[in-house]
DNA sequence: ACGTGTCGCTAACACGTTATAGTGAGTGGG
DNA sequence: CCCACTCACTATAACGTGTTAGCGACACGT
């Protein structure tokens, strides 16, 4: 009666049931055409209950080709409180469509990304960051079905972009101009996040274009008080003064909060301050930052939306209500 | 020469290299025991390399009842900055020892655990949280050879767990109790991360105890500055006076410094607090935040060793040190 | 000449699953 | 009585890999 080795198959569930292993597979499958006696369903389900029977994913796999993983592949820099956010969001799409949502983290030194698809043999691909073009053929030529790289404004229907980052950008932009004149850019210390970063400043330097606006001064602030003093000092000595800044995330929001009570000044009489992802500390920094927040489920049903439909080969349903950027008004501006 | 399908198996090889596919297997694998002439083997390889041939990782898994994949799970609670670095550390850990960290996010509502291992056929899970019996037996028996349940301090030596929680609160502590009479713990406003907090807490009473300090004034501590107000308040109306913060972690300390603000306090002179995970944000706040850093390496290699060991039906080898706790000593204690 | 090895390779099976073709029993119609 | 047909199920062929047994060819010692 017991199997003999630690994995209980169909087929051990077969011989407790009496039945085929085929007759085990419609069963459990609910094999719409195939016709069974209720008697020999319930015999079924009991044996494979009382086995405590798991169907092999990797045979699974095997069978159909494709497995119902979709691989998350996550950047090198390091993650903040709206990534983790965002992972989990997409987690729930997916395991709402039928999908396995998991993460690798992408890290300097690491395996290469072929040895990791290789490993897990997803259905498809969900990337924060382009691949390169021998990638993305490879993947292919593999049968992972659907490759979408996440914040790629390089891609078609660059403005349309589903999760535009330039959206971000202006929502800043719009706020910050309803009483500042000129603005700023807080760019972030590290080269990594430039695929992030430099969208959302194009989105301010657009908004401003639009609204009349100098161009913006962008500067990089690096996380440290004294470093974002200097860059608080050069923005008020700009010509035109600078007297919002729109920040890449709500870290180097508050270092440039740092950065002003060093001097003495004081957000947001001397300097407004916006920021993006509303992590927690934002609610009680010193002054309390304002910050755009994304509409992360929506972000994640959107992709789970559209993963779901390539892999039933539906065309991509770009009927989809984008998602909605919100701002969290606190004291900063 | 196009191979039928979108995927290239070693049968493709094979053919193109004029040989067989267990000799393309030979090759590939390097088997040791098989003499293969030095000619054929270039043929197999140029042959392979040509065609872009990827081994399936579901066909090799269910060949050998096991993939090399090691299944991250994680809580359903926010991520902070250290969990996104932890599981960068574990990435390349795993990495250097042929093992592919996968992560998998747990959420409120989504799949069960079991249809999530099932989806995977990994070689081992790694948890944050504790399994329940029956998810673990039942992974046992599919097969899956270790389990590691992280931060869990009810499992057998709980004083020498891996990553103790509580020298986190202990080291604190000591910190604190250099010029502070009594101590108080600020207790995240979150009930899933009791498996973090509470450990942590108990670090810093065993470590008063031990100082001969009195007990430790445990409040909870949420996340905004009225809230962090009114415990500071009780703080300093408890008898003994409690002057020194252990904080859960740097959003819930920054939140302590938010409501000393908020009352026209000033740390560390009238309440030093101290945070634990060396946020980016920590280091930028008003005053900056002396921050408990842990050894993520360290703690990534100790477990990506200890499933190694076990993968490979090694004892368990417990001869690595301890990783190190340091502190990173700014303003605000 | 003939057994005995060794060399280099191939044929074939097993892993666990799903889907397709097929099979024996029963039933109804002519 | 026999053909046709449904019913409920079974046998079997893949999916792509790693591995064991085996096989022809050749060398060698006697």
């Amino acid at each position: 009666m017991a199997p003999r080795s630690g994995r209980v198959t169909s087929a051990d569930v077969a011989r407790e049931a009496g039945v085929s292993r085929a007759t085990v597979s419609f069963v459990l499958n609910n094999t719409q055409h195939q016709k069974i006696t209720e008697a020999t369903r319930r015999r079924v389900l009991t044996a494979a209950e009382k086995l405590g029977y798991a169907p092999s994913a990797a045979a699974r796999t095997l069978r159909y080709g494709r497995s119902d993983v979709v691989l998350g592949l996550l950047p090198d820099w390091p993650l903040g409180y709206a990534a983790g956010q965002l992972v989990q969001e997409l987690t729930l799409a997916f395991a709402n469509r039928n999908l396995t949502f998991v993460v690798h983290s992408g890290i300097r030194g690491a395996r290469s990304l072929s040895e990791i698809w290789k490993a897990i043999t997803p259905a498809a691909v969900l990337s924060f960051e382009p691949f390169s073009d021998s990638d993305a053929t490879a993947m292919r030529a593999a049968g992972i079905e659907v490759i979408v790289a996440l914040y790629d404004d390089k891609g078609p229907g660059s403005d349309e972009n589903i999760t535009s980052a330039n959206a971000i950008g202006a929502a800043q932009a719009r706020h910050l101009a309803a009483s500042h004149r000129r603005l700023g850019y807080a760019y972030p210390d590290d080269e990594r996040v430039a695929v992030f970063a430099g969208p959302r400043a194009d989105g301010v330097r657009k908004a401003c274009a639009e609204l009349g606006l100098p161009e913006p001064d962008v500067r990089t602030v690096p996380l440290t008080a004294d470093a974002a003093a200097d860059a608080v000092r050069s923005w008020l000595a700009a010509d035109p003064q600078v007297t919002g800044i729109c920040a890449f995330n709500d870290d180097v929001a508050m270092s440039v909060l740092a950065g002003l009570r060093r001097l003495g000044l004081e957000a947001p009489r001397d300097m407004a301050v916006i920021g993006v992802d509303d992590s927690p500390a934002a609610a009680v920094s010193s002054p309390p930052l304002t910050s755009v927040v994304q509409d992360l489920p929506g972000i994640a049903e959107l992709y789970a939306n559209s993963v779901r439909a390539a892999l039933d080969g539906a065309p991509a349903t770009s009927n989809q209500v984008e998602p909605r950027i919100r701002l969290e008004v606190r004291e900063s501006a």
